[in-house]
DNA sequence: CTACAAAGTAGGCACTGACAACTATGTTGT
DNA sequence: ACAACATAGTTGTCAGTGCCTACTTTGTAG
């Protein structure tokens, strides 16, 4: 005998995505330290132990947010360059300037996507990051086919300049400095980066 | 009538002390997420509640945790500078090293550190922080006083040098790329910050 | 249509942070 | 010396959580 109301079919369909979002939307809202399965289940409508037929644990949520969290990074940072022009300047400030705004408008999620440590099952999170760090490393080798950067390890330099873009968003989002500086910074990131890497003579 | 074993007196006497250092082994042992009140109090051989007199709330605990990390930065910061040479590339490359070092040895405390948010009771934290950024823009201001770096707003050009840092850090700690590599992406750092901030001509 | 896998439900357990009420100890004023 | 008070502990309780096990409903394949 079917339900007169099948608002709420057995099977819910897609939980997993539905999961995901929620989650997202809690850790903006209120944090990683915040967000509860059991809460999330009860703003979808399932039982307190749906999740686990999805996720084995807590962790196990967070880490596929973080994932998602470095493919939309690639994808963001990607986009921004798709839309640069074709010298090297501009391209770095296009990339740049689309980590900080990606960083600082998803802080929580960032915190999680760095937070990987040596945990079992945190391969996932590296691999995902995986794909961001390439796009920098590709970048930089254009850059020196360009004659605008020095020869050198490119992987190396690419990480410096990922790891500067990711300490201003950390120093940002920790309220450490004040936002209306994050322009500014970035800005003189770039500057001090592409004439510090710029071949001698 | 006392008691025979005269061993936990009802007064610790520096429970406060005892709570701080208990959390950070636990800290840098099994991360922030498993810290657990009771757990401390356990550990040290209090009631449960004792540390509800030190520390209103978990965040407490945590937050001055954040504030004393900021402490032990400055401090590790300041003996660095004090036994460097002279001569202003040593004495970046001396702090740079300094903070690093600071920053894969306390991985867990230091995202402690930058998690303040706009969370109401974080100035202390932001305040405990002011420490190291002003001993990074002193140095900047003598790089200038020196003619090794450009003239322009030390503190913005300080700020993007401690970012710098902070990224590398955040990329290490959270095992993205070996660690191996540290040595090498701080040469690296401190090279392209020298060459990109210094007079031209 | 029947067997089976997938997805959801119900209930319970150990643990946690926060709170309230109470008690032991240290300190201070008279 | 001692009463009053502040400080720093204690026990007990509560709601909430993550995780687990056992059970049920639904979808699907043989």
């Amino acid at each position: 005998m079917p339900e007169a109301t099948p608002e709420r079919p057995y099977h819910h369909g897609n939980l997993r995505t539905a999961l995901l979002d929620a989650a997202e939307r809690g850790l903006r809202e209120h944090g990683a330290d915040q967000l509860s399965l059991r809460d999330l289940a009860r703003e979808i409508g399932v039982s307190h132990a749906a999740p686990r037929r999805h996720f084995p644990d807590r962790q196990a949520l967070l880490d596929a947010l973080a994932v998602s969290g470095f493919a939309r990074l690639d994808a963001g940072l990607r986009t921004a360059l798709a839309e640069a022009a074709e010298e090297f300047p501009a391209r770095v400030r296009a990339t740049m300037t689309a980590y900080t705004r990606f960083a600082t408008e998803n802080a929580a999620l960032l915190e999680l996507m760095y937070s990987s440590k040596h945990r079992p099952g945190a391969e996932r999170i590296v691999e995902a990051a995986e794909a961001p760090f390439r796009l920098m490393d590709d970048l930089i080798r254009q850059g020196q086919a360009q004659g605008a950067l020095e020869a050198g390890d490119p992987e190396r330099i690419g990480i410096v300049l990922f790891a500067t873009l990711q300490g201003i968003a950390t120093i940002i989002n920790g309220n450490i400095v004040k936002p209306e500086l994050l322009d500014g910074l970035v800005e003189t990131a770039v500057d001090q980066f592409l004439r510090g890497a710029r071949p001698l003579g």
